[in-house]
DNA sequence: CGTCTATTTGAATGTACTCAAAAGCGGTGG
DNA sequence: CCACCGCTTTTGAGTACATTCAAATAGACG
């Protein structure tokens, strides 16, 4: 399977596409390689890119008033990734997205997608299912944090994401559940026993 | 401006409509009066449909294992509701949507706008705007709930909101934010000064 | 191997919670 | 129109979960 041949399978989850169609797509994405702790998006600058990963591993965190680092996203291969608020919306970003190894992703500009969403409405379909997904996904995050303990929602994570758990650093896992690096080794250490 | 003139305001907001666009936009809403207490959502129901706040407010909320009442959302005039979770992927609703006022509502039901969305590409293009708008706004409480402390987090609140802020109970808004209604009551007494 | 970054451990602290009870408020019926 | 009932908010006291700051240890990478 060649790496376009990737991201076409991923847009087949949500609609079926005519040969046309596919050609269409794949001319509007770029192959990028981006090497480890290379930043894909800055704060201040517009992010002019959404990104969908096909080998390797990133991360989108916030630094807040205190300096402290915040996890808001992951995303290994077959995840979108990028700082949708200054992508979707076209204004300067206030997130970082990094690459936590040597990756390889496919990009598509704000202008091309614009113009696939605009010209066809098959493709406008797939972006909107795509917001929907993420809308269902971050609700799911929010119901999470305000129902569940530190303890429990470290469990669920490394249920359900046992791949990423073991790729990232542990100071990331911990600022993406929303406790401190301390406390999740103090935690780990708990549960070996 | 008649209740339905006020949808299509809203949906101007995103796009221009033709008047034949207006008129299928708005015979697939129905008018719907819910009195205070009444609930349009219940778990393990599927939300069958969207809602279209014209009058009065709703809260969407959760009740963990634990019996607590965790608030996920509030709605008041020119806001849309539902367990989304539910309504798009139309399984059963994990979440309660219960009327905080007697309150007037549009609601579209799943099939119908299913067929706007598949018949109409400037229809497709609301929803996928909508979903986006939704996507951005819960990706910033997230932040907010990630690096805000409670005392600021609740001060964010009454300024972006105050509107809602006089008008529910406050344990709904302390669920809201993340804490207990004893810990909001002591905060106010404490801004007080 | 040495340096830089990440993780672990320790001790003291603080923020927000729990449980319990009192006070306040709003709606309803006599 | 007042009295009562139920629900919401406030106040108090004790507690727990998670943080902070500091230092030691472990691991990754050139």
């Amino acid at each position: 399977m060649t790496e376009y041949e990737k991201l076409i399978a991923h847009f087949e989850k949500y609609v079926s596409l005519s040969k046309d169609e596919k050609e269409r797509l794949i001319s509007s994405f770029n192959l990028i390689k981006v090497k480890k702790r290379q930043f894909i998006v800055q704060p201040n600058f517009v992010a002019k890119h959404r990104y969908f990963v096909l080998k390797g591993a990133f991360r989108t965190y916030v630094v807040s008033n205190e300096g402290e680092e915040h996890t808001i996203q992951f995303a290994i291969e077959d995840w979108w990734i990028s700082d949708y608020n200054s992508y979707i919306f076209q204004q300067p970003a206030t997130m970082f997205v990094v690459a936590l190894e040597n990756s390889t992703v496919l990009q598509i500009d704000y202008t091309s997608e614009q113009k696939l969403k605009s010209s066809n409405h098959t493709f406008e379909t797939i972006f909107r299912m795509m917001a929907e997904r993420s809308t269902a996904f971050m609700q799911r995050r929010i119901i999470t944090n305000l129902t569940k303990s530190a303890e429990e929602r470290y469990n669920e994570f490394i249920e359900k994401y046992p791949s990423i758990t073991n790729r990232v650093p542990q100071y990331t896992l911990a600022s993406y559940l929303g406790f401190t690096t301390e406390f999740l080794s103090r935690l780990r250490s708990r549960l070996r026993k």
